[in-house]
This record gives structure tokens, sequence and C-alpha cells, in this order.
DNA sequence: TAATATTAAAATATCGACATTATTACATTA
DNA sequence: TAATGTAATAATGTCGATATTTTAATATTA
């Protein structure tokens, strides 16, 4: 077997921001180099250099010769990345609905669909159902064209898996919650539609911050 | 000489960081590994464990087995950055100008009097009138809050820098469109003492964009 | 001449080894 | 017994060497 088109050092940072954000690895547990080094089958270097990107990418800290260690959680930081995720996520709605065209409405309105169907389903896939969802929420905001702003949203989005998980263990069987949800997600789309600015950003906020006091529970 | 508490990775990454905002380093150069090597006197592994967290902060790019390069620089990403900085730090002001108490605004009235007084001064260090500058717009948002915000608007800041410096090296002398300037810090400090949001918002948006049409020019 | 093939040189990505620092276990002392 | 000191063990951070790949230079062919 040979070499893909990545190197092994943004393979493994594939693998290892995976297993971080998937609660493979518990928040502030310590990331020995030997074990992950024989974990996944690679050299020091790579790995470092893996290392390295996730602590810019806070999902890692480390302290000099004292290694590497997972990034914790807390209270804190959960009300901290979901508030700024629902500040970014309204900008970026807004730029949106300025400028979203007739196929970001299709789109929209197909993602809606997708996602509607599948919450009604008997059986639920969580990895599915997160997928519909994420997708539904990416296409309310696709029209917006600024890469940076895309790129702080998916960097939010991403730290707050870890806490996410722990409102899906608990709603994806809740099916009041769900519901509740799901009408959410109707009316975002209605308002999008309607190119209702002011109303979209504040259902999407109120949207991104319903989980956060369930999470706080399960946090404590 | 022995080892400071960081390692040789941050340092050198601290080293390359500044040389590549400051134009050490120009936009798309190729970034050779035994060059640098021999430049910052260190081994291949700090040198690439930095080079890769200058990958994930946007400052470099790689491509397997052909290197790393400095990020390219380009009118779309000036606009973007702008784009967002302005509408971070808008975000910013807003929970500032909610949550600052006595000690905010009396910080806030002295970092405009030391920014101020130097912009009346006759000689005007560049490097001084910088950092007084970003001392006085930092004032504005630090009673926010949320210290994501403020990473974001960090990163963000650090990006714009490389673009920053064209409108410096072509505005810092001329004495017109720093008065205009200054009036906007005076009118932007009034409108957050007097806790008008929707007001302060505009302005800082506005002011941050105001350099993005003469960078423009420079780019050309 | 232009396009392709071949070879030589240069650069990258990875590995294993080593020096340094931290941690642990154990002994010594108050 | 608690506190401190010491030896051993373990882990980190760095370096130089090597295999692989790319780039450049040159030759070959249509």
């Amino acid at each position: 077997m040979k070499n893909s088109r990545q190197n092994t050092a943004a393979q493994i940072l594939d693998s290892l921001t995976n297993d971080i954000i998937q609660g493979e690895y518990s928040p502030g547990q310590k990331l020995y180099i030997k074990y992950l080094k024989d974990r996944y089958n690679v050299g020091t270097s790579p790995l470092r250099e893996a290392l390295s990107q996730l602590i810019v990418k806070d999902l890692v800290i480390s302290e000099n010769q004292r290694g590497f260690y997972v990034s914790d959680i807390s209270i804190e930081d959960l009300t901290d990345i979901y508030q700024a995720r629902a500040k970014i996520e309204s900008l970026c709605i807004e730029m949106a609905i300025e400028k979203g065209d007739d196929f970001w409405e299709a789109n929209l309105i197909a993602a809606s669909h997708r996602l509607n169907k599948y919450s009604k389903s008997k059986k639920i896939d969580m990895g599915e159902w997160q997928s519909r969802h994420a997708a539904f929420h990416e296409a309310l905001v696709v029209g917006c064209m600024s890469p940076r702003l895309f790129q702080i949203r998916d960097s939010l989005f991403e730290k707050s898996t870890r806490y996410r998980n722990l409102w899906l263990r608990e709603n994806v069987t809740n099916s009041e919650t769900l519901k509740i949800n799901q009408n959410e997600h109707a009316a975002l789309m209605i308002l999008a539609l309607e190119r209702d600015k002011k109303g979209a950003k504040r259902l999407i906020e109120e949207h991104i911050m319903t989980p956060v006091e369930i999470i706080k529970k399960s946090l404590t």
C-alpha cells in the first residue's frame, strides 16, 4: 500500500481530530506520544506535527516538557462556544438572505425536505440524522459567500461537537424535544425564503442556544 | 544559554508569524526547510511543527512533497478578511457596551487620550502609533467577555496585518486621512460611552472598512 | 522546433536515536 | 509520620540520517 495524496501528518490530524471530538479521548486526558505512535502506526514527526495543529484548533493543549493533553470542557466554555456560534451563524444567515438566489432557495427546500422526512421515520440513526441536520443548516448559510466567516463557522461547529454529543445522546430518542426542534427548522426555512433577515437572525440564535441548558445539566 | 519556558517550536512559531505578517517573506514565497533551519538555527522537527501551526493559522500553505509557501494575498481575500473583521468587531463592541462597567469606560477614555496625544505629535513613529491604535480598539471591545470571539478577533486582526501595512505606508504621513481617522476614533468613544449600540456598530464597521479601497489600489 | 524521455540534483517527509527534563519509587532525616 | 532528598524510570523534545518524491538539466525523438 502506497501513499495517498495526503501526507502522514495530515492523515493523522484527521484521525485525531475525529477521535477527540467523538469522545474517543476524554477531555483533559493525557496523550502519550508513545501510545499514539503505536495506535496510529506513525513516527514521531508526523504525529507531533498533527498535535501541533490540534493546539491551534483548540482541541489539544501542551506544556513544555510535559506533553499533550486533550482540551478540557467546561460550562463556561460550552456557553461561550454556543454563544459565539449563534452570533456567527446569525451573520452568515444575514448575508445569505441578502445574496441568496433561486438555487439557494431550491437547495434549502430540498435539504429541509430530506431532514423532515428522516426525522419522521421510525428508526433514526444518529449519524444519518446528524448529517442531514448539518446539511440543512449549511443550506441556510451557504449563500453567504464569505470564506472566512464560513471557516470560523466550521471551526466553532467542530469545537461544539463534543458538547453536542451530550445533547444527542439524550434527545434523539426524546420525541418531544425533537418535534420542537423540527418546528424551528421549518420556521427557519420560511423566514429565509421570505427574506426576513431580522426574524431569521433572532430564531437561529435562539435555535442554536436551545441545547445549552440541557447540556449544562449533563455536565454537572 | 539555556531553554526559555517555551520550547523551540513555540519560539520559532512566534518568529515566523511575525516575519510573515511583517512582510519579511512575500506572499506566495516558497519557504525552504533548509534555508529556514539555517536562518533560525533549529532542527527539522520544531521547524516543521511551527510550519504546521502556521497552516492552521492560514499564513502558510503546504502541498504534499512540494513544501511550504507563504499564503497568497488578493483583493478578494482582503475584502473578505476586512468584512469579517468589521462584523466580528461589531459583535464585540455590542457585547462590550452591554456589559462594560465604570472601569471599562475609564480605560477607554485613557486609551483614547493616549492615541489622541500621539497622533498630534510632530514626529510619529509607525510602531508606536500602531501600538496605541491597537490599544484603543482593544479598549473598546475588552468588556465583551467572550474568549472565543476575542480569539477570532485577534486572528482576523493578525491576518489583516499584511494588508494593513500597505495602508500604513501611505497614510501615516498623510495628515488628511489621519485626521478623518482620528475623528472616527473620537466619535466611536462617545457612542460607546453613550451606550449607543446601533451607532457604535455602524461606525466601527465603516471605520474598519475605510482602508479597504486604498489598499485595493496598492494591490493593483 | 516542440514534445517527450532520461538522468542528475535538490527538497521533502519520515524514522530512529539521543540528550534533556519530568515523574515515580524509595530511602533518609527531623 | 511527614517532609525532604536521591536514584531509577519514563517521557518529551530535538537532531541528523535516509528513503522517496519532485524539480531541473540534458538528451532523444517526431
